[in-house]
DNA sequence: TTTATATGTAACTTTTTTGTTACGCATTTT
DNA sequence: AAAATGCGTAACAAAAAAGTTACATATAAA
């Protein structure tokens, strides 16, 4: 895993980070807690976490020896204006598609 | 490149394809098009398209020996979707601030 | 009917990702 | 202080992704 990744859709290219994300959205967990519950190994999972974090989509909070990851909205963010830039797009395709049914489309009689 | 890719993250995760959706999204295009504008050879952009219709993010219009490439919105509501998940955690976090706000900082004196 | 164009696909090679084990280093616990 | 716990990281190995060239096929143009 080149954990350097800083790219969000990279991130979130791969399940199980997904479903980290899942995990942490419900509570706050220490990187171990959250190894528990997957077959891969610790320090796969911790990689993960690096990706996860480079790519703003988590913070960790450091608590003597252990580190709880909790959402950082930058992440989402990022991907949500990336979404959105299609917006005009859709509404372009919306308006023709309503001026379609205006012109070629009777209305319905009352 | 797996051409059977379906998860649509995974269909996001590379760079080029992104611009292909951008491209497209300005004007509907034929595949040799799209390869003009990019580095890669026209069998490698090949893939790429393939990926992004099966991932939902493009519908192929042919047209005689040409294939015009269309954005599919179901892709795009797929990430929406996805990312809608977690709008309950930021609501709450901001919930949970503005309560912070109100029993620990003095209200501004007009 | 030749020739040119638009595209798909198979067979590979190269790069990236993902995962593992082994080890090191703090911080708790005992 | 000694043992246990929580975590990072280096050094690989395996798997997946991305790209290339070579070739096949169908449609359009000459």
């Amino acid at each position: 895993m080149s954990t350097e990744t800083v790219d969000a859709f990279q991130a979130l290219a791969d399940r199980g980070r997904r479903e980290i994300l899942m995990m942490v959205a419900k509570e706050k967990r220490s990187i171990n807690a959250i190894a528990e519950n997957f077959d891969i190994s610790r320090p796969a999972v911790s990689k993960h976490i690096k990706i996860l974090q480079n790519a703003g989509f988590i913070n960790i909070e450091e608590k003597g020896r252990e580190r709880y990851c909790v959402l950082n909205q930058d992440g989402f963010s990022e991907v949500q204006q990336w979404i959105n830039l299609f917006e005009e797009y859709w509404t372009a395709q919306f308006r023709s598609l309503e001026n379609y049914l205006a012109t070629n489309v009777p209305p319905p009689k009352k």
